[in-house]
RNA sequence: GCGCCAGUAGCUCAGUCGGAUAGAGCGUCGGUCUACGAAACCGAAGGUCACAGGUUCGAAUCCUGUCUGGCGCGCCA
């Protein structure tokens, strides 16, 4: 099954075709659309490259590169002209014989264009969101949400095998302080005058949280919530937080993301595997005791300073949880572990690389993407947002507002590496000002044609001549596998996103000049081939971000 | 002070393993529906790619320095 670009066998027929006459390999051959569509459909740069070592003038390598073109193997019938430009640049026009196979290649390969193309295939664990269960997940979460899926699904499109999973912070004194809020809020319910701790969480989703709570078990903790026992506490800090879990489970479902593992820190804690993981840690000599306090020697691994695993009263930072943590997924055997964090936490990376090499691993398998923060703006005027003061969008909130579909699309729109504000009034819109309907638009005017179209194409010859709209839609098509690439290498799902928005740009622009139903034969097939292509690669396109393709809007 | 990320059109941002005249969406102005979906298309206006040096046939892209913004720098999580 073809799943590369139909430009490949092109640029390795000119490889060897420009080697034999400068007389000398050549690595690397740039064939892309140049940035000018009038100087032809492919341009290559390869005499330029070719000129130092060949120690030739490189206009004088491209003419005879040029010359030599038409007739060469694995090019001949497909070059229609080929001209030096610039200072070395050779130009191609491609034939449209060579048009039709390309355009029906795609469409056969259908979703498998472009697919596993992992060199080569890991077994990838990738971690992301993992936030506390102590609160409801807002729109940063929703980032790294759509962030984290999106590499996860773009990895597995490439053909690694992934993982995903959550890590559940529900331990420590913060789970603590939202016990007590629980247990507090549970108390006013029931007409007591308890107030939640000053440091308490305020929000009013504790509420809601506690009126399950006194669904479930009545007033039988009436006398026993002012002021709460440690048993109390425990109970509501526990069925708080499963309560939560699931909530923010339910919205990441509705956000169509899955998680194949939930990690609970506080297994590690009650398993002992915190206390082993800080015994090793003495026991290789990368601890050590200081001020009554237990340190990690992180700076042995390129950190700024040492950091706190065990304080001097007894109790343990959160960072020994995380280095349990991470001995035990460094030692599942993975090949690559993934820690999706937020910008506020990119300080923790030298740590995390500290434990992987602490425990005798490649610190090298540990990658740490950092998604930087969103901010909404609506109106024109940026919309504050405060866990204090209430006015934090949440998750749910979010996709109620502006749907699946356009949270998904804005929040990877953007590299993960910039900071960005997210228009509501433009993401909410549902008509020609939202980025993602256009390119679902042009999904469903795609099917709305094929519906009226013959079934198939039939076996026709290629079109006696072809519309600049429909080259450069075929070789946005070629693109495609490129694309996956990139976003696959560089963890970076915007770049199906940004892909997608060319694609789209491209069918629209053809749609306008060219009709596809009562052409004559050679036409219609090369063009049903050419929607047939579009058509998948936007579905398989969107299915990599988490956005639906819809056949009718 | 140190570290990470960024500074590209009025706004939000792509493009950064060096390539020809730097792009998109939104916004503004002007055109296009009696043939497959106008949630679309075509055209126009809009830029010292933060600044200054350097590297070379060629720099938004690489190097050095400066300025500006976000985030971080805890025996918090």
């Amino acid at each position: 099954m073809p799943t590369d670009s139909p430009i490949t066998p092109l640029s390795r027929a000119l490889a060897r075709e420009a080697s034999g006459i400068a007389g000398t390999a050549t690595a690397m051959v740039v064939l892309e659309p140049p940035a000018n569509a009038e100087f032809g459909d492919l341009a290559t740069n390869v005499a330029m490259t070719l000129a130092g070592a060949a120690k030739r003038n490189p206009r004088e390598i491209a003419e005879a590169i040029a010359g030599s073109l038409a007739s060469a193997d694995g090019l001949a019938g497909y070059i229609e002209r080929a001209e030096v430009a610039g200072p070395g640049f050779i130009n191609l026009t491609l034939s449209p014989r060579w048009f039709a196979g390309a355009a029906r290649a795609i469409a056969e390969a259908g979703d498998d264009y472009g697919r596993g193309q992992a060199d080569p295939p890991e077994r990838i664990l990738i971690e992301f969101v993992s936030a506390n269960p102590t609160g409801p997940p807002h729109v940063g979460h929703a980032r790294q949400a759509a962030y984290g899926d999106g590499v996860a699904r773009i990895l597995g499109y490439a053909g690694h095998d992934v993982t995903r999973e959550f890590y559940v912070n529900d331990w420590g004194r913060q789970m603590e302080l939202f016990g007590a809020s629980v247990a507090a809020r549970y108390g006013q319910l029931l007409g007591l005058p308890v107030e939640v701790p000053a440091e308490g969480y305020q929000g009013d989703y504790v509420n809601g949280i506690a009126e399950a709570m006194r669904d479930e078990v009545g007033d039988a903790y009436r006398d026993r919530v002012d002021p709460p026992d440690a048993e109390v506490l425990a109970f509501f800090a526990a069925r708080g937080q499963a309560l939560m879990l699931s909530t923010m489970t339910r919205d990441l479902e509705r956000f169509r993301v899955r998680f194949d593992a939930f990690f609970s820190e506080t297994t590690l804690h009650e398993g002992g595997a915190v206390e082993r993981g800080l015994e090793a840690l003495i026991g290789s000599g990368d601890a050590y005791e200081h001020e009554g306090a237990l340190w990690f020697r992180t700076t042995a691994y390129g950190d700024e300073k040492d950091r706190v695993l065990r304080r001097s009263d007894g109790s343990s930072t959160y960072l020994a949880a995380d280095v349990a943590y991470h001995l035990d997924k460094a030692g599942r055997g993975d090949d690559r572990l993934l820690d999706v964090l937020g910008a506020d936490h990119h300080g923790y990376i030298a740590r995390l690389r500290a434990v992987v090499a602490a425990g005798g691993y490649d610190p090298g398998i540990l990658e740490v993407p950092i998604v930087q923060l969103v901010s909404l703006t609506e109106g024109g005027e940026a919309k504050r947002m405060s866990k204090r003061a209430g006015t934090l969008v949440t998750m749910g909130e979010l996709m109620d507002d502006i749907g699946v579909d356009a949270a998904r699309f804005f929040l990877v729109q953007r590299s993960h590496e910039t900071a960005f504000d997210l228009d509501l009034d433009v993401a909410r819109a549902e008509g020609n000002e939202n980025p993602v309907y256009y390119v679902q638009y042009a999904h469903a005017r795609i099917a709305g044609i094929l519906a009226q179209a013959p079934g198939e194409p039939g076996d026709a010859g290629p079109p006696p001549d072809l519309d600049p709209s429909e080259r450069t839609l075929l070789l946005t098509l070629c693109g495609w596998p490129e694309a996956v690439r990139e976003a696959e290498h560089r963890r970076s799902p915007h770049r199906v996103a940004s892909y997608l928005m060319d694609l789209a740009r491209d069918f629209h622009a053809f749609y306008h000049r060219c009709r596809v139903v009562g052409e004559p034969p050679d036409v219609l097939a090369f063009r049903l081939h050419l929607l047939r292509a579009t058509r998948s690669v936007i579905a398989t396109g969107l299915g990599l971000i988490g956005v639906e393709a819809p056949d009718r809007m």
